[in-house]
DNA sequence: TGTACATCAGTGAACGCGCGTTCACTGATGTAC
DNA sequence: TGTACATCAGTGAACGCGCGTTCACTGATGTAC
């Protein structure tokens, strides 16, 4: 990396804004997010707080950047993993969704927490651009649902479901642009529900220091069995 | 209630504890336990910020205290509702279990995040006060599955599951003095995982805001669906 | 190629705010005789 | 029943720390002619 003196100007803002950003990924894993500060930054940066104003409009506007770059790095994640896996096994393809999802969160459990934990207080995400992001991941598996040709080896009874989740299946439908019958699309999110639970509980520390030696394993067994609903 | 000029000390003393966990759950939902502090208490409790510590040794005892608290009540609500339901309907009353998860949840978000959300950074909680109370609920659910007659109505092959995961169901069975066999036990951490993950989803705001209308039928039918792999 | 001007990065001081925790203190409540 | 002493609740000041954000400023980098 060439130093200050040899940089253009551009070269230089692009490698503070990267640097910064790397340090907020940082602050975040050490003290979370509701701790992130603009002046913690500058000190690591090596530079007077205000001097960050120049790249960083405001504390908000950093942790929604890390917001962003999070969803799109974990949906990125997600999608390296299903392309790996065979185009013609859609059982094989969600699992290896859900075990990139999983990865990704130990690898980093403070973004994991940005992004499924708890809300930060005072901080509202701006929808208009972080829903498209955040919702890559789950878009995803719809897709590849819609790929899968039999919808369940143990295909539940259509219960007729109650008129309200009905509608917002449909709802569901329209926003994904996805055809899945109401069974599979609500065995669809019964899995991110495991997923994101599964997830969370080992992430968060809820097992205890030594309940399990093996969470990889305990993860694939129960999304196994939650795709044992949906996917021959 | 008696004002305090009518109030014996030791009176006094408790009502002075009772008000400063209510405050201390209030300001929990309004700025989230990273920003629990002992001043706002004061202030809110009409005191100088040092009479607080005439009951609480510090931030981080009031943290556990306020833990431990919200652990139990949330294990005394899904009590309540077992024991509500028929004692002979092993499905139903684990329905009713993960019911009461979600309501409890919904009615305080900020002790749900407190409890399952991300951890508060620098504050580790001591496992030697938080690991009762913070294992009621995964305890209750597995002795009500023993209770249930049949394992199963859609029994899953044994899969003969990988030693170290084989291990790591072992120990639980240990912990919680429970006898179920592999399958079940598995399938239990699943609905664990699925409810805890499901409730997050909603509580934490992951759903759109308007993306579902009844929110409660969305996490009855995801149940459900992870109960048909346990019970008939 | 050289000069004049505009842009930009970073400085340092300041504003006003919040926090946890300690300490010596006053005055009221409770207790032992 | 009354007095002497101990306990306790709450005060107010202080220590040392952190934060976000604004502002006028200097000096270096880049651009137009």
């Amino acid at each position: 990396m060439p130093d200050a003196h040899t940089r253009t100007r551009a070269e230089n803002r692009r490698a503070m804004e990267a640097e910064i950003r790397r340090l907020g990924r940082a602050h975040l894993s050490t003290h979370g997010a509701a701790a992130l500060s603009l002046r913690a930054i500058a000190r690591d940066l090596g530079v007077v707080s205000s001097a960050v104003y120049r790249y960083v409009p405001s504390r908000d506007e950093l942790l929604t950047l890390l917001l962003i770059e999070g969803y799109t790095d974990l949906a990125d994640a997600v999608d390296a993993a299903v392309e790996r896996a065979d185009p013609g096994a859609p059982r094989a393809r969600l699992m290896a969704a859900a075990m990139a999802i999983r990865s990704w969160a130990v690898d980093d459990p403070a973004r994991w927490a940005l992004l499924y934990g708890s809300p930060v207080p005072g901080y509202a995400a701006p929808a208009d651009r972080t829903v498209g992001p955040g919702t890559r991941v789950i878009a995803r598996l719809l897709r590849e649902l819609s790929a899968a040709p039999s919808s369940g080896s143990n295909p539940q009874p259509d219960k007729g479901f109650p008129a309200e989740l009905a509608h917002d299946l449909d709802a569901i439908r329209t926003e994904f642009g996805s055809d899945l019958p109401d069974t599979t699309l609500l065995a669809a999110t019964t899995l991110w529900a495991a997923v994101i639970g599964a997830t969370s509980l080992e992430v968060f520390g809820q097992y205890g220091a030594d309940t399990f030696a093996a969470p990889e394993q305990l993860f694939t067994a129960q999304i196994d069995a939650v795709l044992s609903l949906i996917v021959g």
